[in-house]
DNA sequence: CCCCTTTTTTTAAGCGGTTTCAAAAAAATG
DNA sequence: CATTTTTTTGAAACCGCTTAAAAAAAGGGG
């Protein structure tokens, strides 16, 4: 086996300063950096990272636990890896698909010290069995949690769904079809900003059904048809996802519907494909989030974490308003 | 800091002892084995995993690399992380995105030994160079490769999808439209697989378009559309998937298509949506590849291994053709 | 009771790195 | 040139665990 000791060996040198090489560390005679980093490159040598962790009491790998992966949890997961990675940290991915066993795992890595942290998209588990792993290192979550050792880059979305209401409000339209998902705890704050909306313009109650669980694309192209049918027609749908949106518009457009001509659709999210189908929606910034939660947890390590950014909601006006 | 010499201090016997209780040996005196179990659990201990790592030479950390989380590689994994934990390993899930830095990354985990092998779904870069990394820890492939280093569990999908035609021409359809992905190798199979199909049987070409890069239920949805513009009409659809398959059926299902009066589907993959929708198809033994792909690292690692499972395509009739 | 075998326990040597500390060498200063 | 300061180096102590080997204790037969 090649070891930091058969390089100390060949180079003529110490184990000591062959580790001051790899770390970059000053006071090494340029000469003899030069030959030990010759024969690690003939050597193929690069250090054993379990030995590297077991000295340094770090792994310098951070767990990500998420239910699966999905157009809301992906654009976050990249921003985290992004991150993590310019701070030289490696990022384990775990999907638990909602089952409590495999969230385990993850926080059993952590009391393991295989991990040094954990960020909770989502969770399994109670929140006061997560709560309890939060001695062996950081944890911060996505979803909001009131709790002094977990901090959590939670944002209210009531706020959010506010500015798309106003923005409809400001382009005229009244009649409004509200389409909520099921995450968690963002519904009800999607459904208190409309209360608050209708009561502030004294707005009547149309008696267009609540529709709940709407998540997908295939999900908008049901309630686009859904649409067609009906007498008394919305004229706008504020929708709770960028997805959900894009199926409306899609098959809108493949029956003839005019968009905003005939109805107007706001997203939420601004993914990838709000960006491609020209739709109007509400910039949620996950990748902020995902660089807060990064910073976050990086200063609960005791290292030098960037500053947290301002998490706020941006309405991004496209052509489907 | 807890540690292994602090429990053997307050138990009263030496570290050897308070090892051997934790690796469950033998030739541990019970009342001893109780009084240390008993501090261990007082103290909320749980050793060190760089040190253990370090010391066994093993992670028991198996790295998976999948290009993303789809319908088609989801069972892979899924069976490939209950058989890792049931032998004590745990999985590294990476989701590359067919980017070749992240893949990177696995790859240099696996050289650096933080990883004790891994298995591809997929791979960006090119062969050589993950075969360059084959020398660091075993590394099984699910695609086709024929390498001395790198085995793998692909499976030729010829024989799969002779079966679908097999089936259809054998419920009396002969006019099939083939509908086919782009998933890397298997398409030029089942091209080659209905080319001998219908030189077999001396069916006519028809005439019908090669449909490619089919994989989403949208895209069954689509497929479905084009049918009904269609004067001359397949009397029967073999897909890529059962995602298409679903899409399709689905879509028929809405506009008053009947299956498989009008029409025949027949998918493959046999997933939880085609046992929903009682779709017929071809059983693809994902599972049991998963199963196989991680014997075989096991094996690799010179560890006791499960005997491997033979691979079989299965035709599961349902009620679609 | 002695000798031999078996069971139990401890001592100590690693695993492969990093880092402190002290010493040696080189450079700067007066 | 003696003294002080700075740069460069290596020896050795760890990090927390496992395990081979040695030692101690217990059991068994004659």
């Amino acid at each position: 086996m090649t070891n930091i000791r058969e390089i100390a060996r060949l180079a003529g040198v110490s184990t000591a300063t062959v580790s001051r090489v790899i770390n970059d560390h000053p006071y090494v005679n340029a000469e003899k950096r030069r030959k030990v980093l010759e024969i690690i490159r003939q050597l193929d040598y690069v250090p054993n990272s379990s030995a590297t962790s077991l000295k340094k009491g770090m792994t310098r790998i951070v767990g990500v636990v998420s239910a699966s992966y999905t157009t809301s949890s992906t654009p976050f997961i990249q921003a985290f890896n992004i991150i993590a990675q310019q701070h030289g940290f490696n990022v384990m991915l775990f999907l638990t698909d909602n089952d409590c066993e495999k969230e385990r795992i993850a926080l059993e890595m952590l009391r393991s010290k295989q991990l040094d942290a954990l960020v909770c998209l989502h969770r399994a588990n109670e929140w006061p069995i997560i709560e309890s792993y939060a001695k062996y290192g950081p944890i911060v979550t996505w979803q909001r949690l009131v709790s002094e050792h977990i901090p959590s880059v939670f944002m209210d979305q009531y706020q959010g769904y506010m500015l798309s209401l106003e923005h409809l409000y400001a382009r005229g339209y009244r009649r409004i079809l509200n389409v909520y998902s099921s995450r968690g705890l963002n519904t009800p704050q999607r459904i208190r900003a409309y209360d608050d909306f209708a009561k502030k313009y004294t707005l009547d109650d149309i008696g267009f059904p609540d529709l709940h669980h709407m998540m997908s694309i295939a999900d908008g192209e049901h309630i686009a048809r859904w649409w067609i049918e009906q007498s008394q027609k919305p004229e706008a749908i504020a929708c709770s996802n960028d997805d959900v949106a894009a199926g409306l518009l899609t098959e809108f457009k493949r029956v003839g519907v005019s968009i905003p001509g005939d109805v107007a659709i706001i997203g939420f999210d601004n993914n990838d494909l709000a960006r491609l189908l020209d739709l109007t929606t509400v910039h949620y910034p996950s990748d902020k989030q995902a660089e807060n939660a990064f910073a976050i947890l990086l200063d609960r390590l005791g290292q030098k974490a960037p500053p947290l950014h301002a998490l706020e909601f941006e309405l991004i006006e496209r052509r489907s308003t």
